[in-house]
DNA sequence: CGTTAAGCGAGACGGTACGTCCTGTCTTAAC
DNA sequence: GTTAAGACAGGACGTACCGTCTCGCTTAACG
């Protein structure tokens, strides 16, 4: 029972993905729409819908092949250098354009507990991993206390990242980075 | 030359905001639309838009006046204490249905900046005030250290909590708040 | 329905007509609301209402304000040359602003029979009964034939001009009256 | 080249366009909006707006299309029985819902020039063209004088009949029809 | 090498909510 | 007490976008 006719045209995906980037941050998440990336991609409404079940999962494909470049996990083997560099890198990324699409991503998922779960498993837990990986060999080599509860550390970390990217009540730039991760040091340091 | 004619009613914005907030805990903050909350409230459509520019704006205000309600900051004399209870207090309502309606506030001021302001200076400025009483009051009783920096304090003991609900990789519940003040506060003290 | 009873300032009946005459001629009779007749007036809403019942009843006191001054009846002893002149007047009038009052209120009273039955008494009816005179004294004096239905003769001079004023098709000008009177005579002349 | 994709489909035209007549004669033409119209033609609204830019124009399709189903105009050879037959038809359609629909539209088209073209191209030019036929008809047959000005001859015949539809003054019944024909007479025949 | 099922651009479709506008009534504050 | 200013309930309007569906064309795997 093979299928014939052709198939699913890489082409498209890659074109169809890449305007949803561009528009998105062109004219911020909130303005685009299905037909307008439709039409910018030169293509129909239907190969969308055909592919994806919704616009959320458009864009979080298009977050995903935008993110796996960035952010390879440094090793220095001092973790708190380590993740000052990763929470460096992240917060550049929030204040980017692909920020944009992550905002978009966590607004739509409100509301939409299938795209939260996608969210939550194909972006955060895969963020956090690396974070806990540097934790876990900080506390290895005796930096980091071992008593540790490494979830509730992550959060200390990133969250403030988080909710200053999606309410902008701080800044989100290097120093800012430092300033946190200085502060909250004597929470983890052994 | 003072104004002629009847000025805004107070008991209509009470009954519009109240059944606006009515509206999105019976049937979650996406399916709620102004027909409806001013069929409900028994208004003519045109008298939330002559007072409110937005559907957002509507619900900032129903969630400010329900807000205003809960959290009254209290006192004891133990900063840590106070915190505690103050971030137990906001943990039960994210995880309200007021939380709902944060949560879709959080989302439309994705891509909204007025609504994003208007959220940061008059829903996020008010809770985190609150806060930074609290560890003032801590500073001046020795029992946090002097040279803290209190918004960065502030994101360390709240932004796990608005991540949470967010996000929801983890959970929101009064053992997961206490354990967060527990791993943080090495951070704080004096 | 019209007035009930008499107005208690003169000088503001006046206003308001004079608003609703030169509002109708500027702005074309659709665009004419009794928000901007009040605003224009310098009056409050309900000073209009009062004691009007609808925009549909300005607009006829309005009219008919107008239209007192114009077309005093000629009577020369000529029936054929006084009707002739009379046409002329009231095609004069369609074509004038004024005419755009009456094409107005012809269009309100279609869906609004208390109107039509306003328009046909106070306004059709003072037309034909001028009409009806000229058409009798011709009839007396010989110049046109007894027998006439007196009714059917002012349909064939005076339909065309509502026609042609509500319709378009065809010119209103002096000529065309002129024509409209000497292919009808035969079907009126003694 | 060749447009793709689906085109205005011929189905959705029809139900829209006897939805607006059966409405419109059951309700009166006032009370007839486009919402209801899409309801009861099971249609979204904007596929109405798609193909007519207004409520009007709908209607005035509907009634060309009610219209185009009646009077098949009458050859005898007599142009006086073939006017006073067709007239009769025309007060009768004048006299039924449908003339509802011709009152509503020249309502509407003052004010709306748009509208008043349409309404005159496609209505009533088609109307008069066949009175200008059958005056033709009669001067060839030496029935009509030669000198006739076709044009407003057809005023005369026709105009009363849309006066007393619009205005009411005068009944629009069969034996009214003839009265006119047979007292216009003479200004016509040869 | 032809058949045939699928992919494709285009865009019409039913539907839902939006925010604007206007009407006619009701309310307030100033003169 | 009358008036202006204008808030109020109600409801139609025309727009925007969604996600589905249909059209006619093109393409690639199977036979």
């Amino acid at each position: 029972m093979g299928r014939t006719g052709p198939h699913r045209d890489p082409e498209l995906t890659a074109k169809i993905l890449a305007s949803t980037h561009e528009l998105i941050c062109t004219k911020g998440p909130r303005a685009v729409t299905i037909n307008e990336i439709a039409a910018h991609a030169g293509v129909g409404k239907q190969t969308i819908y055909r592919w994806w079940p919704t616009k959320a999962s458009v864009v979080i494909d298009a977050l995903e092949q935008q993110f796996a470049s960035d952010n390879p996990f440094p090793t220095t083997g001092s973790a708190k250098d380590d993740l000052r560099a990763q929470m460096r890198a992240v917060a550049r990324t929030f204040s980017s354009p692909t920020g944009s699409m992550i905002r978009e991503l966590v607004a739509q998922s409100q509301g939409d507990p299938a795209l939260a779960d996608d969210l939550r498993t194909r972006f955060v837990a895969e963020r956090r991993s690396g974070g806990a990986t540097a934790l876990r060999a900080g506390i290895d080599h005796g930096q980091i206390r071992a008593d540790l509860d490494i979830e509730i550390a992550l959060d200390l970390l990133y969250a403030p990242l988080w909710m200053r990217m999606l309410l902008g009540h701080q800044p989100l730039d290097e120093p800012s980075v430092d300033a946190i991760v200085d502060q909250v040091w004597p929470a983890l340091a052994a």
